[in-house]
DNA sequence: CGGAATCTTGAGGCCCGTCAATAACGGTGG
DNA sequence: CCACCGTTATTGACGGGCCTCAAGATTCCG
């Protein structure tokens, strides 16, 4: 399902729900739409944050580089998912790369844009707030289970999560293994070897090309 | 130095900087003071959010805990740092707890009023946005660490801000090992076989209980 | 059908967590 | 001022999880 206008990205993001229909219209207008390929970078760490990124369709990640060369995926954006709040602070430079996985539609706003609108609507700012307030919270504990949990926990944790979203005990992974072991802080070895092993111990069953059923989602939470 | 009236916890706090006189007199008289233990707990995860929770003096650990029982510390707040934002979200529980470290002196304003102060002054609203915008950012940077760095890089860039917030290249651990530990998600034995090493390679000089003098800055930085 | 990317499986080694024992420190009370 | 005790820190030994390198298998796409 394609989008084609700008107010079908607007309707798409949550910092947008429960505006007034002017407000949305006036949003609508500040738009820009782009169409990137797989591999294409929206931006990167160091250069100016100079507007919100709104992914309509399509998966985009974002990810830290660290001193030693290595990548760490933050998030996965998906239809509907955001990212460059930073445009909301003084500093104006981002701290992360956003980089496109498959074809995807990317609509902005500016920075410029974007503040007015947050002084012209306190609606808006008290969604803003909510969004980075869940996005705190998601991050709390993607730091606490970075730290503390072994790559078997996080690996079933994330498969639970991800069979929820869809709403399926049946999926295909969103991602190739390689980049979900970027997400998940391992290597795409080490998940190949953990899925196995849960196979083996009777708690999903795997087929094709990253496809995965989830046959003991107890036991899955259970997992250590 | 202690601070005896509320109006002392207001000023400490970024949240309420450059409000206008009026507002912050409004604030203080909403603000509660309370004096705590060390080892007192201020709030537990699962319990309502009620409160936005100042710290005026002392240290208060955040931690949050995993199934398997381990204990991730999240931040350490002290004088001028705050917790407890999600009093802004529709969510009413904690998902963290707050122990205090040593006594503490803590001021608390409740949910309601706080809410109503965002809804009045718009400044407030932006001043949280932009506190929340930083914790983000600094959240982003644990995340990745956490999965990315080795022990020895991170306490390496630990001793370097540590340095640096307190502007001086020799100062005394905030933290007891154990409890620096569970922030940099070690355990204690190897923080003191790091900072062995380190001490070995020439990095750093140890003296007495947790008296560290930085003595080659750079190479602290190289560390992997 | 062929080539490139991805995935799987194996072997080896290192980092670090855990357990345990000893040492050093610090506060308290005599 | 000193002796004592609980807490904290150090050091050693051991084992396991996981990263890396490497080779082979599978899948996908042109």
């Amino acid at each position: 399902m394609h989008i084609h206008d700008a107010e079908g990205c607007v309707r798409l993001v949550p910092i947008f729900k429960n505006l007034d229909a002017g407000t949305i219209t006036a949003i609508a207008q500040l738009v820009h739409e782009h169409n990137v390929a797989a591999g294409d970078t929206l931006f990167l760490a160091g250069t100016d944050a100079d507007a919100l990124y709104i992914v309509a369709r399509g998966q985009v990640k974002v990810t830290q580089d660290t001193v030693s060369g290595r990548e760490q995926m933050l998030r996965l954006l998906q239809a509907g998912d955001f990212d460059g709040e930073a445009v909301l602070f003084t500093k104006t430079e981002h701290n992360n790369n956003a980089i496109a996985l498959t074809a995807s539609q990317v609509c902005t706003i500016s920075r410029s844009d974007f503040q007015q609108l947050l002084r012209q609507s306190p609606d808006l700012a008290l969604n803003v707030l909510n969004a980075l307030g869940q996005r705190v919270v998601t991050l709390e504990n993607q730091a606490t289970a970075a730290n503390t949990a072994s790559v078997a926990e996080r690996l079933a944790n994330y498969l639970l999560e991800t069979s929820a979203a869809m709403g399926d005990a049946e999926f295909t992974l969103p991602l190739r293994k390689k980049d979900l072991a970027l997400y998940l802080g391992t290597s795409a070895e080490t998940i190949s070897r953990r899925l196995t092993t849960f196979e083996d111990d009777g708690l999903i069953e795997q087929s094709g090309r990253g496809h995965i059923k989830i046959v003991d989602a107890d036991g899955l939470g259970l997992v250590i």
